[in-house]
Parts: C-alpha cells; sequence; structure tokens
DNA sequence: CGGTCTCTTGACGGAGTTCAAAGCTAGTGG
DNA sequence: CCACTAGCTTTGAACTCCGTCAAGAGACCG
C-alpha cells in the first residue's frame, strides 16, 4: 500500500520503529477518501478522527460571525488534519476541515490512538516532537502577523511554501494571509511590476 | 519549599506522581532568580534552560529589523518560558526573555530533561499536553489576528487574562496586541464612555 | 454555449500608524 | 524630602494600508 508507505516514511523522521512496531502502529489507521468539497470535519461536530493527508488538500479554517472564512492551515500531503482541541477533549469543534482537491487519507480515533500510546510508548514522543514543531510555526505566524505588511506575509508564504501557492486560489491564500482577494490580487500586481 | 510546591501542584493537572517519582523529577530544576530588566534569553544566544514561574512575570519577544518589540506572550506564575525553537535544536534563538518584575524560576536544561523523559515516561506525555494546549492558544491567537479589530482583540485579552493587564503597561500590552500604543490609548478611552 | 466562479481594477472609506507636544507618574540621587 | 529626570500615557493632525463595493473580464465546466 503508497499510501501507509507514505505515513511509514513520515513516522521515521521522528521515531525508529521495527517493522512489526510499524505493523502494530498502522493497525487502527484507516484510509478513507474525502472528495473535492466535503468535509472531513464541520464545526459544531466532534473531532473523531486525526487524519493523517496521503494524497489531495484540506483547508482549516474558522467561520466568523459574517460567514468570512479564515484560513489556519493548509494539509497537504504529509500533514495532519486534526481540530486538535475538538478531538482532545472529543467536544465540538469551532473549525470546519474541507477538502480542496479529491484527498485520501489515514484516520485514526481517539480510543484507537490512545491505546497506541499505551502499545508504543515511542509514539508519545513522537507527538510530542510534531506538537513542538507545529507549536514553532504558529508562533512564528503570530509573529508575522503582528509586526509584518501584508506584502511582507505574503512573500514569506511563497518562499515558505512554493509549491503550495499553485494549488490554492487567490481568495484561499488572502483568506490564509488575512487580508481581502482584491488586496491580493494589487499586491501581486505591485510585485509582478519589477 | 514552596516553589517547588507550585511545580507540583502544576504537574499534578497532567499526570499522577508518587512522592519518590516528585523527587526524581525535580531533581535537575534548579532555583533562580532574574530581576526586572534583566534577561533569561537574549536574541543570538542558545536557550540552554526551560524555565517554570514561581513569581514574577517575563515578556518572550520578537525583535524586528525596526527594532520594535512583538510579543509573543508573558510568562507568569505556573507558566513556562522558553524559546522551544532553540531548546529542541540547541540552535541560537530569534526570541528575548526579559523579566518584567523581580522574577524567580526552576530551570532545566535540555540534557537533563532527556535524561528525566527516560526516566519518567509519564513526563513524556505531561510535555505533550501541554504542548496541545500551548499550539490550541496560539491558533486561536491566529485566528484573531486575522478576522478580528484591534478592539475585539483587547476585549478577548481582558476577558482571558484579566489578572495580567494590572500588572502590565500600556506599551507591553499593544505590543502584545499587535498594535501601537497610542492606538490603545483611543481604544480604552473609546471604551471607557460607555 | 451559458452560468458560475475567479481575478482585476478603481473609487471611496475606515482602521490603525506616525509624529509631535504636553501632562503624568515613579524612581533616583542629593 | 524635595527636585529631576526618564519613562508612561494622552491627544490631535496628517497619512497609509487595506477593506468594501461595484463593474467588467476571463476561465472553467456541464
Amino acid at each position: 500500500m503508497i499510501d501507509f508507505e507514505l505515513l511509514r516514511q513520515h513516522v521515521a523522521k521522528y521515531i525508529q520503529l521495527s517493522a512489526t512496531e510499524f505493523e502494530t502502529f498502522i493497525t487502527d489507521f484507516h484510509p478513507r477518501k474525502i472528495n473535492k468539497k466535503n468535509f472531513l470535519l464541520r464545526e459544531g461536530e466532534i473531532c473523531k478522527y486525526e487524519a493523517f493527508v496521503t494524497k489531495g488538500c484540506f483547508r482549516i479554517y474558522y467561520l466568523d460571525e459574517n460567514g468570512d472564512a479564515q484560513i489556519l492551515y493548509f494539509a497537504v500531503e504529509t500533514w495532519w488534519a486534526t481540530d486538535i482541541d475538538s478531538f482532545i477533549h472529543q467536544r465540538p469543534s469551532i473549525l470546519n476541515i474541507e477538502a480542496l482537491e479529491d484527498t485520501t487519507v489515514l484516520v485514526i480515533s481517539k480510543t484507537d490512538k490512545d491505546k497506541l500510546y499505551e502499545a508504543l510508548p515511542k509514539v508519545e514522543k513522537m507527538f510530542r516532537i510534531m506538537n513542538q514543531h507545529s507549536l514553532v510555526t504558529f508562533q512564528r505566524r503570530v509573529i508575522s502577523s503582528l509586526g509584518k505588511t501584508a506584502e511582507q506575509r505574503y512573500l514569506e508564504f511563497v518562499e515558505k511554501y512554493p509549491a503550495l501557492e499553485q494549488r490554492l486560489t487567490q481568495q484561499q491564500l488572502a483568506a490564509y494571509l488575512g487580508i481581502s482577494h482584491e488586496f491580493l490580487s494589487k499586491i501581486r500586481k505591485r510585485l509582478s511590476r519589477r
């Protein structure tokens, strides 16, 4: 299964598992397909599964009072898509997770994941390290949003995720940057005149 | 030691440790005092210690090209102060950690913390959970910064950390909210006229 | 084709910044 | 204990960045 191979490579970046340990690891991961414009999670639902993306792309976003989407992040291949808060406490989520392309994932439920922590304590370490990395990423994002202009944040994004820009519409990218799509259009025009 | 008691209570929120396990836990934590306006960490240094605040307050901030401080967070009693990225990879930090009051902490080094993970795997779980909570907090902060006005963010802060507002100058709070201190002054005036 | 979605462009408005001046507060030394 | 300074806060005027609205031009898909 090519899907599990991708997960195996991902895990190997954090911890070392023997072949049999990896068998244990993947026992409770199940493949699933979410087609474009369908949802892995909707606001108000409980986030039952943590999903490892093997193909495609999600946007994880918050809908504000005005119905505008604020995009927390995009999850492409080898990223994880969850509402962590909803998942760990098994309470209603405030986030939506929607497929922007036909997307395939490997999902694991909360109870299965807790069992996995028991069975393979190394997995605890893996998720601790992954969480630390996410934390650093979000801290950097907060710093950018505090001090940088929209143009600087756009350039940072392009530099950091060059491949991703191609897959997104301008509106989605604008919702991630926290600006209007019209203004993003103007930024791009300004930059192209150099 | 009253300091260790605060840490004991903090740990108890996440995991259960026996008296002897807690003894092991605190072995490599050392008390330290950082007076007002002194630094626990400066940009460019390697973050050698993770610090649990037992009294006082830090600001953890980034200095941009113009020399303006962008405050990532304030660490008061029972909070942890670190540059995670610098600490886990033991590489130069981009953050500064400065005491806003005379502050006492319990610090642990990277190698001692790694030993602790070995000795007490439960501690791995504790930090995983703590990291998840921080992650949720920073995700929320990103959402706020994407979609809310300065006034809304100010009101959110006051509601979430009512005690903290008293301890901060307006400039510090403004640097946390990502606005000029003059504008925060105007927001407060506007709100008081109701 | 026809409709829907996306991108572009311009005019106008508002949120927030910058600069400067003045008042206030708090710490510091004599 | 007063005097002085340095930092903090307030306020206003001019300016900038970016949002909103509206209209038109592509682009894509059934």
